[in-house]
Formats: structure tokens, C-alpha cells, sequence
DNA sequence: GTGAAAGCGCTAACAT
DNA sequence: ATGTTAGCGCTTTCAC
């Protein structure tokens, strides 16, 4: 096989002339539109597959000022969390015609607003993105854009245009709640050390409300940096009850930190639930199957790509406010006493 | 703020007339190309920055005939090993004004086809996609292209231009050699049942060549379909020591169920790796921090991923024989005695 | 049912 | 250092 490097790629124009039809008449083809009878489209389809024909979509989308993409903007792929977004906005564009292309920003604002700016610059059909907490530029940006903008995952805060999520505030104050009606007392939290990491945080302040409505203050805290592992887990769950040693329960900022945690405090004998309580957050189902099921919330992912698609994709309406709220579902497990 | 979605977006001609300046040196100045003095050079840019302008890479794209994107097409993003490979391909464009965009064709190659023919027709500067099995229009596009085509992942076969992996065959039959060196003789195969998931298969493959070699035959085998988790690895593992309770050795065809099935082994009080040894395969560290490491073989993901975009981004020249194969690397953990 | 002409918003190439 | 012209490969629009 000789090196392809070479060779221009085929245009319309060739197709044109290996069929004998006009250009347009291909164009009309090739995309299924208007009215083409049954001879001519099949003499273009053989001429098109025999040479090899791909559509430019470059000159495409500057002719018809339409590009079928959806650009979806979210902090990093290696957080369990978003490829199920991404599952359901996949899902859920497979029959519109909507390609989405996927950026990552890193939970930098600074790289949020250059993702966004490249990805605008392909003149999308809308834009998914994730967190409502955006550089001025970025909010600009999308403000001006001139397409749909829809923010996921998070309900508390100010929309650019309408927003799809849970509310953590919510979903902390909820675990709070719960774990205060199972009688524990003495807690420590366990999370990211990420400022950027907004939705982290708001769970954490909603948890810390839910305990302060009951008069009981955290007993304890312990925070890492860098992406979370078993290992940290472990790690940090010891570093907290050498610290504290009377904590009775520890509330992990996500499933995978808390089912290292787990895992320690099943290694170090203590007995769980009822000496010690533990849940974390997301729902994740990859850890199913722990010694034991760790409680957690079920932070919605799949369904809220879903619904950031339909209404990307004009699907589904969106709603007066503007804002689709889910509720953070909680999951017992075995955890919780 | 008004609804967005009406205004047509700003061109070159409206930074243009808004600072006084021709559209040419306009787009000099915002592509950072040839000389431009600092006085217009300010004009441009505040205009630019005044009224939001985005510039527009369809159009841009068609004029110069030239696109910064590299098509990066996998079978999954929620395979965890994916996400690794994607991060040494992002790492490595980082400072080349190249960009990755990624298509997922879920191990189907009618997905990978459409996926190919998709992402060629936006005209990108190169293409990276996962394995060496296509189907033969997916060949001829990507022969016809005449871009870098970087197959990666795995060695065991033809290359349409260039390929960057590992020798699966070799990762199972290395795998062979080692637990017989360590005396197991009773060995049962854990895998997914994915007809289209030809690395594993290959795995597999040279794992059998390798107990060949040595007269042992696989005395055991249990299938699965779907994705892995860990409660999949424990209920495969329960079922395949149920029917042959003598094995000594199980051989996984990822960490994620190996993982599972290490907790299931535990569980019931195997001695590990004594009467029962295991292994994975991927070198995750996502799960270190199981109560004991389990055996592996590191699949070099993020080097797959930077070498590929060095070659890609020309970098780095391909060698002879268009290969780059790096070596599996085994992990010995705690569960091969 | 088919074709011809104009132009989408930029940049290459060539002035000056 | 800056401007002018032509044209990238399609689709829109209008004509037949």
C-alpha cells in the first residue's frame, strides 16, 4: 500500500463528473433532500462508494451556516461520573442527527473558558456543559453565542440559559439527616481539597447545615488532593480516626474514597454500621460487590445527560425557570445503621 | 438577559470596520501570523475582545484547508483503560495547537465505520483509533485519507499506516509462563464474551499457546457479557469454582472482575495465592488498596496514548516496519505465590 | 426532477 | 506593515 499522504481528497466535483449529474443534483443525494428519482440516485450512490467518496463537512456547514455538533464541556473523564453523563447524552442524541464532541477542562476555569472558546469557534448547535461557576468571559461567550447552553449537575446557582441537576446542597443536608435520625453524633468528613470543585463543596456546606439545624458540628475533617483511589481511602480514613478517634460516622465527598475507607475499617475490626457509619456519594454500581454496600446518593447522571440532550436536541421544552431539578436519591446499603 | 438565541454571529468584517482595520490584518493579528505593528495590533484585539467576536473555524478551516483536530476513536469510555489512553494522547497534543476529538463505536465496527466516516468528513490533520481489526470500507476510508493513521493498542496484525501497542499474545502467553514457573497446573480463563473484543481473544490465545508449550490445557472457562464490575467477578468466580473446585489458578481477562473475584476467594477463606492464585490484566491502580494486590500485567495505556499523538503530531517518525511495540509489563502482586 | 449561479467567512498569494 | 483578490467545497435559491 503506498503512503496515503499524498493525494487530495475527492469532491463533489468528482462524484459529479464519474455519474454524469450535476453537482447539486449529488448534493441532493448524498443528503437525502428533495426530490431525486430512483436512476440518477443510484448511478450517484456506485459512483460515490466506487471512488470513495466522504462529504466535506467543512464546507458543508459554511454553506448551510449548520453544523451538527453539540459541544459538552466537563471538568475530567477519569471521575467515574461523567461517562455516564456522556452515556446519556449519547443516548439520547443518536437520533437527531447531533454528534456531541467532548472537552475537558480539568476543573480549571482558565481551561473552561478556552475549551469553550475552541469549541464555540466550530459554531456547535448547543452546548452542554458542567457546573454553573464560569469566568466572566465564559459566561460572555455563551451569553453571545447564540445557541442553546445547557449547564449540568448542579441546581444551585444562576443559569446562562437553563440548567439540568441536583441540588448538592440538598443531597448534603439530606445524608446529614439521615445519619442524624440513625443516631450517630460524632462526625468527620472526609473529601477534596479542590476550591474548584464546586459541587464537592456544596455538599459539604449542605451537610454541614443539616447537622448545625440539629445543633451537632463536625468532629473532624480530612481533605486530599489529586483523583481518588481505594488506596486514599484507606489513607485518609486512618489519618482521621487516629486524629478523632470518637468519630461514629464518616461522610466521604465519593463512593470510590469511601469504599477504601470501607475497606479499612472492615480490616481494622470495627463494626459497621453500629460502632461506626460510613456513606459517600454518586451511586456509582462498579463497586457493588465490597464486602459490604456502602451508603451513598445516587447523584442522577445518566438521566441528567438525558435530559440535557432532549433539550439540546429541541426534544423537550424547557421549563418556566428555566431549571429541570432532580432529586439526589439516597441509597441505604449497609452502611448506615 | 434577552434570549440568545437570535443574533448571528459576528465575522471578521465587524472586528474589521469596528477598529478600522482590513479583514486580512484582522486575521493576522488574532492567528499571531506574520508582522503586525503594536498600535493596530491593540486596535484589533480590543475590538476583538469588545464585542465578543469568536472567530470561525468552518469557515476558516475551508480556506486554509487545514483543521487542528485528530480523530481518536475507542470502544468505550466506561472501560477505565480508555480514559488513561485518551489522557497520554491529550498530554502529548497539549503544546502542538492539536486537537483530540474522540468517537466511540461501543466494539461495534458498523459504529466504527459510521464513526470514521463522520469524523473524516470534518477533514482532520490525523486519525488514532483503538485495534487492528476493521471492516473494509473503515480500511479503504482511512487508506484514502491521506492523513497519519495511527492504530494503537495492539501489534498482532496488519497496520493500515502506523501502529503503537502491545503483543496481547504475548501478555497471555507471558502470563502462562509465570504461574507455571510457580507451579500451578489446574488453571482455569475468566472473560468476556465479546466476539469483537480481539485483544482480549488474543490474550486469551497466546495464554492457551503458553500452557500448550508446557502440555497443560485450561481446565476451566466462564464467560460474560456486558461490562465488569466487581460483583460480576465474584458471581463468575463462584460459578466457575463451583464446577471445578480443583482448579488452582484463575486467570482474568480484566482487574475489575479479577478484583471481584479476589473479594469472592477471600471471602470464602481461600489460602491466596497458595491453593488458589489469580490474576488480572490492565495494571488499573484505581484499585490498589484491596485487601491484598492482585497479580497483573500493565498495559502501558498512557505510553500508547503520548507515542501515538508524537507520531501523529510528527513529533516523532515512525520506525521501519511502521511499529512501535512496547512490552507488557507483569505485576506481581500479592495473589501468584 | 434537475441545473446554474451566488455566496457562506475566512486565508493564501500576491501586491504595495 | 498592510491591503486586494480569488477561491476553498459545499448548499441556498431560483429557474426550468
Amino acid at each position: 500500500m503506498n503512503n496515503p499522504r499524498s493525494r487530495r481528497s475527492l469532491t463533489l466535483r468528482d462524484v459529479s463528473e464519474a455519474s454524469g449529474v450535476s453537482e447539486m443534483t449529488v448534493s441532493r443525494v448524498l443528503r437525502n433532500r428533495g426530490d431525486v428519482s430512483a436512476a440518477t440516485r443510484e448511478k450517484v450512490l456506485t459512483a460515490a462508494k466506487t471512488l470513495g467518496y466522504v462529504p466535506n463537512k467543512i464546507a458543508g456547514g459554511l454553506a448551510s451556516q449548520r453544523v451538527n455538533l453539540i459541544a459538552v464541556v466537563i471538568p475530567s473523564l477519569s471521575n467515574l461520573v461523567f461517562p455516564d453523563v456522556l452515556g446519556g447524552v449519547s443516548a439520547e442524541l443518536d437520533d437527531t442527527g447531533l454528534q456531541p464532541v467532548v472537552g475537558v477542562t480539568n476543573y480549571s476555569p482558565a481551561r473552561e473558558e478556552m475549551v469553550l472558546y475552541d469549541m464555540l469557534s466550530w459554531r456547535p448547535s448547543g452546548v452542554i456543559l458542567a457546573g454553573l461557576e464560569h469566568s466572566k468571559a465564559s459566561r460572555a461567550m455563551l451569553a453571545n453565542s447564540g445557541i442553546p447552553v445547557i449547564e449540568i449537575m448542579d441546581t444551585d446557582g444562576e443559569a446562562v440559559d437553563t440548567i439540568v441537576g441536583i441540588s448538592h446542597i440538598r443531597a448534603g443536608r439530606e445524608m446529614a439527616e439521615r445519619l442524624l435520625a440513625a443516631g450517630y453524633r460524632r462526625i468527620g468528613f472526609v473529601g477534596t481539597h479542590m476550591p474548584e470543585d464546586h459541587r464537592a463543596r456544596k455538599r459539604m456546606e449542605g451537610f454541614e447545615q443539616g447537622l448545625a439545624a440539629a445543633g451537632v458540628q463536625l468532629a473532624g475533617r480530612e481533605y486530599y488532593q489529586g483523583g481518588s483511589s481505594l488506596l486514599k481511602g484507606r489513607e485518609l480514613t486512618e489519618r482521621i480516626l487516629t486524629r478523632a478517634p470518637d468519630l461514629d460516622f464518616l461522610y466521604y465527598s465519593n463512593d470510590m474514597i469511601g469504599a477504601g475507607g470501607l475497606l479499612h475499617c472492615l480490616d481494622k475490626g470495627y463494626d459497621i454500621p453500629n460502632r461506626l457509619g460510613l456513606a459517600g456519594f454518586n451511586g456509582v454500581d462498579l463497586l457493588d460487590g465490597l464486602p459490604m454496600r456502602l451508603a451513598t446518593t445516587d447523584a442522577r447522571r445518566v438521566e441528567i445527560g438525558r435530559r440535557a440532550a432532549r433539550l439540546v436536541a429541541g426534544k423537550e421544552t424547557p421549563p418556566e425557570g428555566r431549571v429541570i431539578q432532580l432529586a439526589p436519591t439516597f441509597m441505604p446499603g449497609d452502611t448506615i445503621r
